[in-house]
DNA sequence: CGTTACGTTGAAAGCTTTCAAGCATCGTGG
DNA sequence: CCACGATGCTTGAAAGCTTTCAACGTAACG
């Protein structure tokens, strides 16, 4: 299993808004640390169900958490990007309540699920942060929830768009107004909650009002003209962990 | 402020599948909270925005999580119920995201948001339990989020239902088939994303199905009938945790 | 150059919402 | 003890948003 990326030049570190790890701390992930993992783009990284022996944190590229429904309906859940934890859920429950498929290609660091105890006893600051971080996902699916419940199509689709962009703007990946932008239209329709048609025509209605532009994998946005639309607030968190 | 119920005795230790506390979590527990609550029905036990100096753990009696949108839409995202934690997204973020409300008369038990580190420091097992409770939560949203967005008005309906169902039979709050049901049609509809008139024609055609039936404030159901409408998955966990 | 994945459109069908009333229950004040 | 206002539940009908069904266009790929 090759190492290519030592914890103490992780990429992530260099993003602005994520905090720094102790020396200690940092001494703890290297040993946490089982490998690293890369996927291809529609690979399934973790599926609903399974009771997987690894933790991931997202590297590079873009994944997403989905649902499935016995009739074949997909609900995406929310979106991973650098700095996500994944499969939390699986260590502390019986299995995994969702999927985790890479919509890019991805490069994950692999963590053992069997010393997430040593974690919680002996580096709290660490505990502390997995905490956060679930809480903070949490607070991403009540947003998610409010939109498909309450909103028009058109708000939801503005609001993921504009929810996408300030994550993506967070960890360094855009580029003023644009940036790359992996989904195809099927992932945004299971996503809103809404037919693949039905997000096409609202898409370009968004367009005609000159609020995005899509065009190759290619996304600029007028986030004015979106928060407009959507009904947008800011997040307030700003300093993130991860581990 | 009156403290009717020493932890010793808390009632929750009672319920069948919440784990018991070591002396020493007791201990530290007794501790950290500062006093209970008592709120009536209708109450605002936690606003969004604010930033309270309070964590809660339900005691007695149902409540709801909601946000609001601007045009006055609101979503309830989850209802909480004895043993549940509120407030811990206050404590790790700038500010809360959503309020919570009393639905029937409650009784809290009322922690200090300042010593939750200690708690890390100290008591990894109820550091663990946190993450766990922050975990199922998380779980519990992403059911919802399928559900509003990929399942038909009935079978949504059905599965909320059955889903109140389950968390109250774990808590011993049912009696066979039937239980107390504190929600109005409203709090249903706004949980549901549906408008109030289609909610209660969904109802009506859930109760001539015969799935369910509810009288004065309370339903009895045919759970049988419920999971086949809804599509409904069991939840694997059991034994969960509480603070 | 055929196949496949993805995006686009039109039209009809269908599910939900909105608008409008009407009814029932409950607690309070006269 | 009865009237009255408030809250919650029901229904009908029309309007409107979304989905479904069907095709067609395009670009990427082997």
């Amino acid at each position: 299993m090759p190492r290519k990326i030592p914890c103490e030049k992780c990429p992530l570190a260099k993003i602005e808004g994520f905090r720094d790890f102790t020396a200690d701390e940092l001494e703890f992930i290297k040993a946490f640390k089982t490998g690293e993992l890369t996927a291809d783009a529609g690979t399934t990284i973790l599926a609903e169900g399974s009771h997987s022996e690894h933790l991931y944190t997202v590297v590079s590229g873009w994944g997403f958490r989905h649902k499935l429904l016995e009739n074949g309906r997909r609900q995406i859940l929310n979106f991973v990007l650098p700095g996500d934890l994944i499969g939390l859920q699986g260590s502390l429950s019986a299995e995994m309540g969702h999927s985790v498929e890479a919509l890019s290609d991805m490069m994950l660091c692999v963590f053992q699920r069997s010393r997430l105890w040593e974690l919680f006893r002996g580096h709290p600051g660490l505990a502390f942060d997995l905490t956060w971080l679930a809480a903070r996902e949490e607070r991403m699916l009540d947003e998610h929830l409010l939109s498909v419940g309450q909103r028009s199509a058109e708000q939801r689709a503005a609001y993921l768009i504009r929810f996408l962009f300030s994550r993506a703007e967070l960890r360094g990946m855009t580029n003023g107004r644009t940036f790359e932008f992996p989904l195809t239209q099927r992932h945004l329709a299971d996503a809103l909650g809404l037919s693949l048609v039905h997000t096409n025509r609202v898409l370009n209605r968004l367009s005609r009002r000159g609020a995005i532009k899509w065009q190759a994998h290619t996304l600029r946005l007028d986030t004015r003209k979106l928060e407009e639309v959507a009904d947008w607030v800011p997040d307030p968190d700003a300093r993130r962990p991860y581990i």
